[in-house]
RNA sequence: GGACUCAUAGCUCAGCUGGUUAGAGCGUUCGAUUCACAUUCGAGAGGUCACAGGUUCGAAUCCUGUUGGGUCCACCA
């Protein structure tokens, strides 16, 4: 026996060599697995590519157990199971990181070279990512490195600005005048799924204007509006219809139209509604509707501009309070009622978000326009395919909400006004609103009135390149991978992503490649402190699944991070837990240790004369393997985790070593044979059952069963 | 306002398509331990499965409603 069971297991001793070990074989890539009889083809998971802007987080920890888990399980059963790891540039998110840094320097990105910043982004970012893959490796992950892919690799790059352009030849994306959501403090629009509606008291004032009184909570922006609208049948007001009026407010006199609208609720407030379409998403589709104009009265810097007469220059806030004050004294603030509602907030700083009228590339997604194919609009293929099952949720219910969400969306604005991203490729004129997009740089005069263009300065939302992640890492369209390995089969991703991420690579691998990007989609929860609470800097109880892989393992962390923990739902990461698996992994070493010293010399390949009861436990042993079989084809991996923790421990060692000692000792050597085989048929079993689960201790002890010199576990039948 | 989800032992949670005395881990109580393992072993205490109805021979499990958490979505100014 080898002494290294002569002491407790110490997964530090283990885990880098056999990581080593495993990459030196080459079997993460399956284009070198070796040949089965019972190949069952592809198997793909694309890794969902974490952001390369920090190091891994107790979230990460948990997709790549699961997802090693199922792909460890896959190439066990003989398919070739590939999985492309991954690192996202993260847009929007990455530079949000960086400002900070950028900040306790005491620097600013606006006092910057946007090339300087860039390069300073891509610097941080690179040492980021290194960190990244090397806690990826430690978490045992079994992908195939030869295959990683960077969002922001040259070849990526050109593709996802090759589908812009393609798109809008198709007439699925265009450039679009509209309030966008706009964040004032990282200067930048965002989409709908980047904004966090948030409770907040505000007042609402009740205005006099002409004829009639309007409630408003923002009074500042009094000085860009150009109507009221009312409800058509509204008796109070209908008379007012179509006629113009005179208001006063603190900056003199306002000449407005009165329209009439269905949307205005004639309950709320006085029914009267003013209408700005400038700073209002709901008055910017009324002014569409009525042909109104926009006077814009606000900055990008949320500060109101000339048009606002002697409150230019103010802050929207101290504007606010100033404007009222005046209305007052002109007597011409009616009431002021206290008002909770929601307000839309950045979703990374909580900064009120300012609509903003601003020209920015829109991907159409609903029918109205142009279609994607057969007459179809984006958002009903998507719908489709999971209308018709060709893509299924795990857990279940995810289905409704993201059919939900995709007969609800809006268009999606890709334009971000940021560096760190791939640049949209495309030329505006600086006379006419012409745009339209230039791959090789073609167009040097505006075709429409001759005036000069100038180069988009914007970059694409990082979701625009990452939903086409399956494709991209899959070499679309011609590799030779996307023909083996599209579609994939699952996609394992958190459930914050069910809007940010799901939908876009839904859309653009069927409007690209014509096919779902994959079959299953699972999603997990949260993982949480151990009491349950989401974890924060700022609440200080962060939990970093590298300290705890130091502590206790990597295969203990993962049995903690699976067990109890069903799919979609959150998780509790409690440190007792770990140490709980961390105790059965000396378990399992302990049984390796025993049966191995009742095994020397003994040649296994006799046949054994069974007693009954070795039967028995022989036959509980298969029950076992398929039971853990069906559980793992079902994704149910919670259920097999404790299934086979509670086999090894409370069956195995507790009851069929402890009974079949005595026959070890005993004299008569055939029934001793006997129960030298069933330990060891038992043994190499479980360790090849719980190997996708702890693949560390499994290794090293498969290594060390009798006859397996030089094999490597991670390749074995199942 | 809408949708989704949860409510099971002191704590964190399992319990798949309904089927004999409801499970795990941690904690707790009592005991053991030179014999693979104190990162151990044995024994025990502890739950009217949120509440109220219903379906059924039978429900923690299915249906309806109520209460209380959580998450997400929504332009009522």
């Amino acid at each position: 026996m080898n002494e290294l069971f002569n002491k407790p297991y110490e997964a530090k001793e283990f885990e880098e060599a056999i990581y080593k070990q495993w990459e030196e074989s080459g079997y993460f890539n399956p284009d070198n697995l070796p040949e089965r009889k019972d190949d069952k083809g592809p198997f793909t998971i694309i890794m969902p590519p974490p952001n390369a802007n920090g190091h891994l987080h107790a979230g990460h920890a948990l997709f790549i157990t699961l997802e090693d888990i199922i792909t460890r399980y896959k190439r066990m059963r003989g398919y070739k199971a590939l999985w492309i790891p991954g690192a996202d540039h993260a847009g929007f998110e990455t530079q949000v990181v960086y400002e900070k840094k950028l900040e306790k320097e005491g620097r600013s990105r606006f006092k910057m070279d946007p090339q300087e910043l860039f390069d300073e982004i891509m610097a941080f970012t690179l040492e980021n990512k290194q960190y990244m893959e090397q806690e990826v490796k430690r978490m045992g992950a079994s992908c195939d490195w030869s295959r990683e892919r960077f969002t922001l690799d040259a070849d990526i790059m050109k593709k996802v600005q090759g589908t812009f352009a393609k798109m809008y030849e198709d007439g699925l994306v265009y450039r679009g005048l509209r309030t966008v959501n706009w964040c004032t403090k990282h200067q930048t629009s965002l989409s709908d799924v980047e904004t966090e509606s948030v409770e907040k008291m505000d007042k609402l004032y009740y205005i006099k204007y002409g004829p009639f009184v309007v409630a408003t909570v923002r009074p500042e922006t009094i000085f860009g509006d150009v109507a009221v609208a009312v409800n058509p049948n509204d008796d109070r007001y209908k008379q007012y219809i179509g006629s113009v009026i005179e208001v006063e407010n603190p900056n003199g006199k306002l000449i407005l139209k009165v329209i009439g609208d269905d949307s205005v609720d004639i309950e709320f407030g006085t029914g009267a509604l003013k209408v700005t379409p400038a700073h209002d998403n709901n008055d910017f589709a009324l002014a569409q509707k009525h042909g109104l104009e926009h006077i814009i009265t606000i900055d990008q810097f949320g500060k109101l501009n000339e048009k606002a007469g002697k409150y230019a220059g103010m802050k929207i806030a101290e504007a606010r309070e100033k404007v009222v004050a005046d209305l007052e004294v002109m007597g011409l603030i009616e009431k002021i009622e206290d008002y909770k509602h929601q307000v839309p907030t950045c979703y990374k700083c909580s900064t009120t978000i300012e609509p903003r009228l601003l020209p920015q590339w829109f991907v159409k997604m609903s029918s109205q326009g142009g279609s994607a194919s057969g007459g179809q609009s984006l958002a009903e293929m998507a719908a489709k395919a999971v209308d018709d099952g060709r893509i299924e949720f795990i857990p279940d219910n995810y289905r409704k909400i993201f059919l939900y969400w995709m007969n609800n969306t809006i268009d999606w604005n890709i334009s971000r006004q940021i560096v760190w991203g791939i640049p949209i490729p495309a030329k505006l004129c600086n006379e006419c609103d012409f745009a339209a997009p230039d791959l090789e740089d073609e167009i040097s005069a505006c075709p429409k009135c001759g005036g000069e263009v100038r180069k988009d300065a914007d970059t694409f939302d990082t979701w625009f390149s990452s939903g086409q992640w399956p494709l991209l890492t899959l070499d679309f369209p011609d590799g030779k991978d996307f023909k083996t390995y599209y579609p994939t089969d699952v996609m394992e991703t958190g459930h914050d992503l069910i809007f940010k991420w799901i939908p876009r690579m839904v859309i653009f691998g069927l409007y690209l490649a014509n096919e779902v990007p994959f079959k299953t989609v699972y999603m997990h929860g949260l993982v949480n402190d151990a009491k349950g609470k989401k974890m924060s800097k700022s609440k200080g109880n962060v939990i970093n699944p590298i300290d705890l892989i130091d502590k206790f393992g990597t295969d203990a962390l993962r049995m903690g991070l699976i067990i109890g923990n069903t799919p979609g739902n959150d998780t509790a990461l409690d440190e007792n837990k770990i140490k709980g698996y961390r105790n059965f992994a000396n378990k399992i070493w302990q049984a390796t240790r025993f049966v191995l010293m009742n095994s020397e010399g003994v040649d296994f390949t006799k046949t054994p004369t069974l007693t009954d009861r070795d039967k028995e436990v022989l036959e509980e042993l298969r029950v076992v393997k398929e039971q853990t079989t069906k559980e793992l084809d079902n994704f149910l991996i919670h259920l097999a985790a404790e299934n086979l923790y509670h086999y090894f421990w409370h069956t195995f060692a507790d009851k069929i070593i402890e009974e079949n000692k005595g026959r070890l000792k005993g004299e008569d050597e055939v029934d001793k044979y006997a129960a030298q085989y069933v330990l060891n048929e038992i043994l190499r079993t479980s360790i090849k059952m719980l190997h996708p689960l702890m693949p560390f201790i499994t290794e090293e002890i498969y290594g060390n069963l009798p006859g397996n010199d030089g094999k490597i576990l991670m390749v074995e039948e199942w």
